[in-house]
DNA sequence: ACCTGAACACCGTTCAAGT
DNA sequence: ACCTGAACACCGTTCAAGT
């Protein structure tokens, strides 16, 4: 006798499931057998709705990124081609606030090499824009390239250990001392003077990038860049 | 008896092993046992001369980032600080040629928590070359933020499936269809005609980006940028 | 000081079988 | 169609022991 009415696996469900665990517990919780225990169920069951871990990755970056690829607003955000850095920018902000519900998917999404449709789709928007804006597709390539990650939301970690900077090898070796690194210091500590929290703004450093480089692309649109040679 | 003589291992010569084993068969096959048996040891030999799988990660990273970081020619190729510009090209393009000699380090690069020596070093060198060069510490650090990953050499990588662009979910959903794209498409198109090859030129992308953003940090320099409020 | 052997608690995935 | 059980070929790491 089937002792309790379990509603059936989807693939969706299996991936939604993988999500809630990540956000729960972290990425490096999320194994086929520990997902499968929380769906209460054996953990060949999966293999009937993903393909392999790595598809179930693939899926769970996808139905992340779908969120704000699915863009119920972009349409209405964006009505004036020529307001292609506006609308940029806010599409960016609305996928870096998606990636803040999922801290885990930053470091999935680098390690993704699949394009699936949900990232397909969010590219291909962000793409348009800039064609809409003017820019020629040589310009909006590089462009492309350029935004690189910053095109999800989030900019490559810098000094990415929460709270002091300078750590070391675990073994051997001299300890990294401060005075070694007099530039370094120097840079932090005038940061610290300007937010006694400590460390990076991270908020305002993909500001501050993201508008360097949207200005700097506005400015060589202006000027009609095109490809030397 | 000893039957034949082994040179006893060194926490350079393991991390030397690992760097020589992901070298030939990738990332991947870096694991404890794997490399123990590459040199000739019971896996547990290692942990004599690393702490963990971790701290062996680490050590791979900073004694490649050394190959950059010790940098026997940055203080003969940036004699003039006002050269800035040119000194913080020289240098990732330096670190670049370096990458291209371990595929492997970018991603572990990314996926790296500790800052180590070698690291601290290369950060702590380019953060001099720009101080030197007359930005402020605040705009030094935004500077940096900025640069992100091509810090280390390496642009995130946009359309990084080698070959053919649009890849999918292995099941379920609909493939994704080329006309669903029309804006990548179109890049895509006009790309391919510039470069019959296919696919996208790296190095030239990794240089625009650097270039564009270098551009656009000495104009904010010029100007005398400070920090809003 | 440096290396070994056996064991523990995990992985992802296959295959053949159940209902 | 969907799920199960047992097994295979791996992991990283601990502990107590060898030389």
């Amino acid at each position: 006798m089937t002792c309790r009415a379990r509603p059936p696996l989807t693939r969706d469900s299996v991936i939604a499931g993988a999500i809630a665990l990540a956000d729960a517990e972290g990425i490096d919780a999320v194994s086929m057998r520990a997902l499968a225990a929380r769906l209460g169920v054996v953990p060949m069951a999966l293999y009937k709705h993903v393909g392999d871990k790595e598809d179930l990755l693939d899926g769970m970056v996808d139905q992340v990124i779908d969120a704000f690829s699915a863009d119920p607003e972009a349409s209405e955000t964006a009505p004036r081609p020529e307001d292609w850095r506006a609308a940029v920018r806010t599409r960016l902000l609305a996928a870096r606030a998606t990636l803040a519900l999922h801290p885990w998917a930053r470091r999935a999404i680098e390690t993704r090499v699949r394009r699936t449709p949900a990232v397909l789709r969010h590219m291909d928007a962000l793409t348009g824009l800039l064609l809409a804006g003017g820019l020629s597709a040589d310009l909006t390539h590089h462009a492309m390239h350029t935004l690189g990650n910053r095109i999800w939301g989030f900019s490559p970690e810098l000094f990415n250990d929460p709270g002091a900077l300078p750590t070391s090898t675990r073994s051997s070796a001299p300890e990294p001392e401060p005075a070694d690194y007099p530039a370094i210091m120097r840079v932090v500590t005038d940061a610290q003077q300007r937010r006694p929290g400590g460390s990076c703004d991270e908020d305002y450093e993909f500001v501050f990038a993201l508008d360097l480089t949207l200005d700097a692309l506005a400015r060589l649109a202006a000027d009609g860049w095109s490809s030397p040679a």
